[in-house]
DNA sequence: ATGGTTGCAAATTGTTTGCACAGTA
DNA sequence: TACTGTGCAAACAATTTGCAACCAT
């Protein structure tokens, strides 16, 4: 319920209907989802929402920031909602699913180690994996069938 | 050209001729590639080696431990040669796609940092990118075409 | 001899695209 | 009105799989 309901989600592109209901469903993913996922759960409130439509909503999304991609399940690429502004990262829980930002991890002394390396490095991606506070509690009470995979 | 040369690269696998042709033929390349490519460069070693079989290997291979996945470019899987033994990350040329290995740049300050999240982190990806020496120096002479791409 | 490996071709499947139509700005 | 979004179905491409022959062990 952000005040962004408006243009925010898709950068450029025009709002719609369906768009609206893309951008809601995604807000409303608890976790990492593929498009499949979103797919299902957008047509839960925008019934024959086509797949089409979806895969082209998520690249808009992707493309304005306000979703991102964080690796792959099977053979489908994963998805988070996130914000664009700050520089992040993603901690998936591997029991749920879920997903946390976390502060990038890379303090300068850890950059400067590389520079033996000889390499520049511009750029990195970098994915946490662990457990949620709700997850380690239980500690192995529902199969971990989420986002463990790398890709 | 390590005295690996025997049951190394598959793990428990057979070795026939097609799978060491294959296991060299990673061993020799640069940096990382697709299975498409692996599956060029082999063919050149030993033609009439079929794509399935490659996708195979490369299956075995990785679960040996002796390839690594990283990431995707387009719509293929990219994987590098390394050694399984010790706990790296890659560096990877975002100009000629060569890649390094580089230690774990997450201190124990950063691991710990993490910890507010409530999180318990177990494990962790990290993909560096930047500029190899070579095309350092050049710096866009030639397009950069390979690994720049998530997923 | 036994069981994993290989090629080929067919089958899957995630994702993209063409096109005609609808809806937004 | 002009242009973008949408559905549907066809197109694509990477990867997988079935099967019969083959080859390490």
């Amino acid at each position: 319920m952000d005040a962004c309901e408006n243009h925010s989600h898709f950068g450029e592109g025009r709002v719609t209907a369906r768009r609206r209901a893309i951008a809601r469903a995604a807000d409303a993913m608890p976790g990492a989802f593929t498009v499949d996922e979103l797919s299902s759960a957008v047509r839960e409130s925008a019934p024959g929402t086509g797949t089409a439509t979806v895969y082209r909503a998520v690249a808009a999304m992707e493309a304005a920031g306000t979703l991102e991609r964080v690796g792959a399940r099977d053979g489908s690429a994963l998805y988070v909602r996130c914000h664009a502004d700050a520089h992040h990262h993603h901690l998936v829980c591997t029991g749920c699913g879920s997903v946390a930002h976390a502060e990038c991890p890379l303090g300068e002394e850890s950059v400067r180690a590389l520079a033996g390396t000889g390499f520049t490095v511009t750029g990195h991606e970098i994915t946490l994996y662990g457990l949620c506070p709700a997850c380690a509690t239980e500690h192995r009470t529902n199969p971990p069938t989420l986002a463990t995979r790398k890709d």
